[in-house]
DNA sequence: TAACTTTGTCAAGTATATTTTACAAATTTT
DNA sequence: AAAATTTGTAAAATATACTTGACAAAGTTA
């Protein structure tokens, strides 16, 4: 799976780490980590949760217009 | 959890059933009943197939602006 | 350069998403 | 009304999301 690049992305522009919003989404550091770097599939939840913590909705981080499988 | 009546709409607006969008999404029929039903927390890949069958986005199927847990 | 923070990763465990099989209720079609 | 299709649901099994603990590699700050 491909990194999460928009992701990394909306998190550094607000200088929080993965540790930081790890806590505001109630999971755990090293599952930021692995939703970053595409190592698995998280659920819908968990993408909102990421969503309302960094201000975007789920189009702007885990829609990707282009790659139309 | 709340029944995904946005999603429920989405398919009978192309009069499919729950089994044919379960085929289009490789996924049981019970998958989609369950997802609509909110009986449980869906991945996100999931979501995405789902959108992509029934020409939606995330944010059109999955997103809830008011409910600001 | 040395302390400190951040990130990647791994292995073993737990929780839960998804499958399979199956049956009944409800809806639609004939 | 009967036949056929669609949907809800349930129990047991399997796959995988997510946790916990831990260590090393980068990156940042003093």
């Amino acid at each position: 799976m491909a990194k999460n690049l928009k992701l990394k992305s909306a998190r550094a522009a607000l200088d929080m780490s993965q540790e930081e919003l790890a806590k505001k989404t109630g999971v755990t550091r090293q599952t930021i980590s692995a939703v970053e770097n595409g190592d698995y599939n998280p659920t819908i939840n968990l993408c909102v949760s990421i969503c309302r913590a960094l201000g975007k909705t789920l189009d702007d981080l885990f829609w990707n217009e282009e790659e139309l499988k």
